[in-house]
DNA sequence: CTGAAAGCGCTTACAG
DNA sequence: CTGAAAGCGCTTACAG
């Protein structure tokens, strides 16, 4: 194996010191426009290739963020978090940063083990990608780096969150169905398996508590068991005309129920769901829904991450990024008062 | 910020070398059992935690490997690597590497540049996931860590390659087809985009030779412009009976585009697939696929990898591993000749 | 079994 | 503007 080619060695061949190629190679003063010139033509000549590895641990950092995804997120269908994670590591990429992605399996989760990449110091902080068990939370809040939860928050902790606005986005989106004459309007999802979905929950239910439409115990549709295995719907015997679904895979699927059951959506139900993922796009009708902005929360997450290791008494706390309404073929305007 | 915690610490409080507690902490010879066990007690009680840049960086090796998938492969609905880069994140965990993914735009792959985590030293070796460009494999080939493409190949470079017996899988369930009693059978996909197309193409017509039946032009339908955007199918005017797709995802366009048109399938139009992802389940009719092996290919591209940086010289060529077909409802038996 | 010395490839202060 | 010295936290010979 050739040896690699370091700064000694292009320091070297100029006559000059390590010191003054670190610098020229830097862009730091102290070194003569001439003298860096001349450096980095002989180092890209050279092929040198600077060795991050030696400046991480002169500095104790490692240039990289831990990504972590419960295993239950990553199933072979669900590449939500998988698209975020994409935004990630190329923001962080932009950011002199590498993310690595680490997913949590179960057992770990329930044991409580840090991921290996902790222990060994390879990141300088983690964001975590979707809901984990309070316990996990809490030896998180007790590591040294840094840490930003995203896509979820959890409110016994002061741990800096970015979420999207699922409150705002489902009163937007509930808004929008009394707007079009719906008055007797089912939620579905388990409002207690993630914030997320009790945010949304939240959200129908104040556009509801505005319109003075009272809330129905059996218009709250349980869609999952707490192990987020998703259950069989139970549609209420006194029907409503609107559903809103807390994602667009469960809207999806109550589309295909509904419409083995010989209805015909928008016409005799309206659904909205939530996510703007693939489910939105592929259901016939296609699925109105509130999109999630991936890209900004991305965006928003790396930027804390990287701001609070340079300085860690920063503090952002809970952050919301907007959604907004993508209009599609599946509300139908209904005649005030025809139910 | 307090000081790490460092093996020099632990050294002091028990009055040994720090020598020693490197011995000690990574197993090796030349420490009593009894001061072994002293030194990890104390190492855990004292919360130290192994500083992987400072091993690395005396070994020259990062211990991470970067994953290169070119930005066209990871549009919104396109989760099949991402879920690829899943398995090898978890995989390369298990053997104490990191995976780094780089998702190579498609400026850089056109200007040939190489992303930084490899100027920076920070990966010991590739695994390049899906077909990029014979430019860009022109670079990669000249750098002196380890290469492997996976999911690809490309016969004028000897990189190693972990593909999916794409021929074989083709093969196989165009055979299915015949058995079936079908012979006017369709291709559809562009055969000249990838290397995996083009093997699957190549299958079925290996399954068309062997039973005597002749490859018609008109048969070949395309299914995407050069950049990989799917265009409209052009059903030809003598309609075959059945159509082998390249990957589920026109499958599934396919038999929307067929029902759309007024025909039952399978009744009137036997589809097939490939790859068994999202598009084979949420069909109607679900769909008959060849499911690639992920996690087993992913598991051998790990392995070559890190058998390649121990011992540069290992060649391992094109290995395939095999998909099984799924059996589902888009097949229908018709009578021999009735077509 | 134990440890002093040297070195991995940089950077940071400091001196000239 | 330029560089000698020290150090980041380990590991690898080598000596005792």
């Amino acid at each position: 194996m050739k040896r690699n080619i370091t700064m000694r060695d292009i320091a070297e061949k100029l006559g000059v010191s390590n010191v003054t190629v670190s610098k020229a190679l830097n862009d730091k003063e102290g070194v003569s426009e001439e003298l860096k010139i001349k450096i980095k033509k002989l180092a890209e000549e050279m092929g040198y290739r600077y060795n991050t590895l030696a400046k991480a641990m002169k500095e104790g950092q490692a240039y990289n963020i831990g990504v972590i995804i419960a295993e239950r997120f990553t199933g072979e269908h669900k590449s939500f978090y998988l698209q975020f994670y994409q935004h990630i590591s190329k923001l962080l990429d932009e950011h002199q940063y590498s993310g690595i992605l680490h997913i949590l399996t179960s057992e770990d989760e329930k044991k409580l083990n840090l991921p290996r990449i902790y222990h060994d110091k390879k990141v300088d902080g983690f964001i975590i990608l979707g809901q984990i068990s309070k316990e996990y939370i809490g030896i998180l809040q007790n590591i040294e780096i840094p840490i930003i939860f995203l896509d979820f928050y959890d409110d016994h902790v002061e741990i800096d969150s970015v979420i999207t606005d699922n409150f705002y986005g489902a009163y937007e989106i509930t808004n929008y169905l009394v707007k079009s004459g719906h008055e007797k309007i089912a939620f579905i999802g388990n409002i207690y398996a993630t914030s997320s979905i009790q945010d949304r929950f939240l959200g129908y239910y104040k556009s509801l508590l505005e319109h003075r439409i009272k809330l129905k115990e059996d218009y709250i549709i349980n869609d999952r068991d707490d192990n987020g295995k998703f259950i069989d719907l139970c549609i209420p015997d006194n029907l409503p005309t609107a559903f809103v679904c807390n994602c667009d895979r469960i809207a999806y699927n109550l589309i295909n129920k509904l419409k083995s059951l010989g209805y015909n959506i928008p016409k005799d139900f309206s659904v909205v769901g939530f996510d703007n993922d693939i489910f939105a796009s592929i259901s016939d009708p296609k699925i109105t829904t509130v999109e999630v902005n991936i890209e900004e929360m991305a965006k928003t997450a790396v930027k804390f991450i990287i701001e609070k290791i340079k300085d860690e008494d920063k503090k952002y706390g809970r952050v919301l990024v907007k959604g907004r309404i993508i209009y599609r073929d599946s509300v139908e305007k209904i005649e005030q008062g025809n139910n």
